[in-house]
DNA sequence: CAAAGTTAAACAAACATTTAATTTAATCAA
DNA sequence: TTGATTAAATTAAATGTTTGTTTAACTTTG
């Protein structure tokens, strides 16, 4: 898929506005406006507004899991290193993404947009990679043996979690100083060493 | 507030409607239908669809920090029997109503739904609530130091990502055979089993 | 000169809300 | 118990917007 520049600013447009005000509160004119173009080049271009939504899922499901992969079959590292990275990159990539991740939370929840078969699907994948990962480092004597499907459950919810309420989250903490950038940092780093300590406590300690 | 029957009707019909097709994607026209009232109804109840969503929520929220503070102030129990009692109390609540909870979870994404502030005065009370029992814990020799704000994140985020994706979670564990009833009950004992073993992980083992 | 890109306008359908008319229920004096 | 009075409940219809999509005319590009 090439996308020429008015492509590229009207999924740019419409994924900002989906994630913001969801897809049934999002208007084809809004789009329209916020990526400048004229009503019927969207329509022109992507069909309709399902599937545009599609288009924008299509985009953005593929790469996560060729990076997935990339991490932890790269046995360079130890078991260890490759499920930090795990969880480090993860973090990034949601917290770095915000506007596709609320859309795709929000599509999980909702039952009436149609890209449920995508997103099963790349769920399915990814679960069986960190799985087939788990398990490999517990036969080498490295894990203990763990629940990996609630394991996935909480590293995807707590960092959607986080994501979606961090204005909340910035309140709550006292961090109402911090700039969104100094936040997101903050966020981050946060995130990351408290769930690689998390997980840690279970994987590798002692039951 | 007490509502009569009829009331009963549209807040059941919008709260199940609210939470499969999102606060756009139903019309009141589906409220009225599903409650089997007349359109006019809803705006002679409740004003307006917004006032009404704002019902719903104020009829939901309280509930659970009265519930929530009974818990971890019951001084005849043991810091860990408390927290347990929270997990499970927890677990419960939101997957015995998922609508509500779901509804929340958009709302929380969603910029747009005017019940913000409700939400995170609920928020503050709730984390102040529980952060001063696991404070109590600490001080007593009991609990580890650990960073309140992300367990909740934990807890609240592990909990909605299971609910929110119960039929993916569903496919992916080969538990396709299992009736609605069966999940539900399945996934409460095995919610509850690993996120108290998580928490006590960090809680009480030494680093 | 033909194909692709772009536009303002038009389209019917769906939307939330209001209206004005009608029915039901409650109150109370006779 | 009656019949009158009034407020609440209920309704179908109408209101004026906004919705997603299409059209037909026009411009640019190769």
């Amino acid at each position: 898929m090439e996308y020429n520049q008015k492509q590229i600013s009207i999924l740019d447009a419409a994924e900002k506005l989906f994630a913001s005000q969801g897809f049934h509160g999002t208007s084809v004119r809004d789009i329209a406006h916020e990526a400048d173009v004229n009503i019927a080049m969207i329509s022109y271009y992507f069909g309709s507004k399902e599937k545009l939504i599609e288009a924008i899922f299509i985009k953005r499901i593929y790469s996560w899991k060729l990076q997935l992969a990339d991490i932890l079959h790269d046995s360079s590292k130890s078991f260890i290193d490759r499920f930090d990275r795990l969880v480090d990159t993860y973090v990034n990539r949601v917290m770095n993404n915000p506007c596709f991740h609320l859309i795709m939370m929000r599509a999980q929840i909702q039952t009436d947009i149609n890209v449920n078969d995508l997103i099963h699907q790349n769920k399915k994948e990814v679960y069986d990679v960190i799985r087939g990962f788990i398990n490999e480092g517990h036969k080498a004597g490295v894990f203990n043996e763990v629940d990996t499907m609630m394991m996935v459950s909480t590293l995807i919810g707590t960092i959607n979690h986080v994501m979606s309420t961090k204005h909340h989250f910035q309140r709550l903490a006292g961090l109402e100083d911090l700039s969104d950038e100094q936040l997101q940092q903050h966020l981050i780093i946060h995130i990351s060493t408290y769930l690689k300590k998390l997980f840690k406590a279970i994987l590798l300690h002692e039951a």
